[in-house]
DNA sequence: AGTAAAAACAACAAATAAGTTATAGAAAAA
DNA sequence: TTTTTCTATAACTTATTTGTTGTTTTTACT
């Protein structure tokens, strides 16, 4: 395999690892009705200042969000909608397999049942 | 913020998880090509026996892989190809991010020379 | 049976990352 | 100017995770 690209992957897996984290999603979900300030962040997701303020760091080198200082409060915001497509493409493969396993079990129950 | 929205954030960070690895991108992209054992994933990843054994058991416990053994050998394939779209999804981002950057530097360079 | 090959597993070391506490800085209000 | 509010940063602790080494298990071959 290639050097340039593992490093051409090495991106793209750096990009889902900030997708990777819990509370960067909730951060990012707290977005998505609009621009907030960090205390509004905190508040819809319950996590603590100084956290918030570091996945809002990594989130911003990363460009999915935009930092906009007003008066003592910095307000984020989202940049690219990308990230709910992405979000919503794991979902749907999320319910398809849990469907999956929904099935697989029916079929286990009416196998013990036949026996 | 909910404890189910939550819950479910926790999924989808999960299955960003698995992606957030440059090896394990690497084996899902030797998979790509077609289905293949341990060590050819080895021979094309570079990576040892333990590590790519390692990572295939998280891609199947994540629903990426099916695992066929074969003999003494053990084959692999990609399950879904919704990976790939998810990667190309990035990329293109990532793309655009690259353009945006380099449309800056230009900038700056013309600035320089007007100064 | 005994050996060889392939893959999985266990245990360990090293690196990475998350969350917390405490502190510092910057802007608005008193 | 002093104080207050909001955010960022630093230092630290703890938890996860990666890769490696060594061992075990399973299958095929002699």
């Amino acid at each position: 395999m290639e050097k340039s690209s593992v490093s051409a992957l090495g991106q793209v897996s750096d990009y889902f690892k900030v997708l990777s984290e819990v509370s960067r999603v909730m951060v990012l979900c707290s977005l998505k009705s609009g621009s907030k300030n960090v205390k509004e962040i905190m508040e819809e997701t319950g996590l603590g200042q100084a956290n918030v303020s570091k996945h809002l760091k990594v989130l911003k080198d990363a460009g999915f969000v935009d930092r906009q200082p007003e008066g003592v409060s910095v307000y984020y915001e989202i940049v690219d909608p990308i990230i709910f497509d992405l979000c919503n493409l794991v979902c749907d493969r999320l319910s398809v397999q849990l469907e999956e396993k929904a099935k697989q079990s029916e079929e286990l129950k009416a196998l013990h049942y036949s026996l």
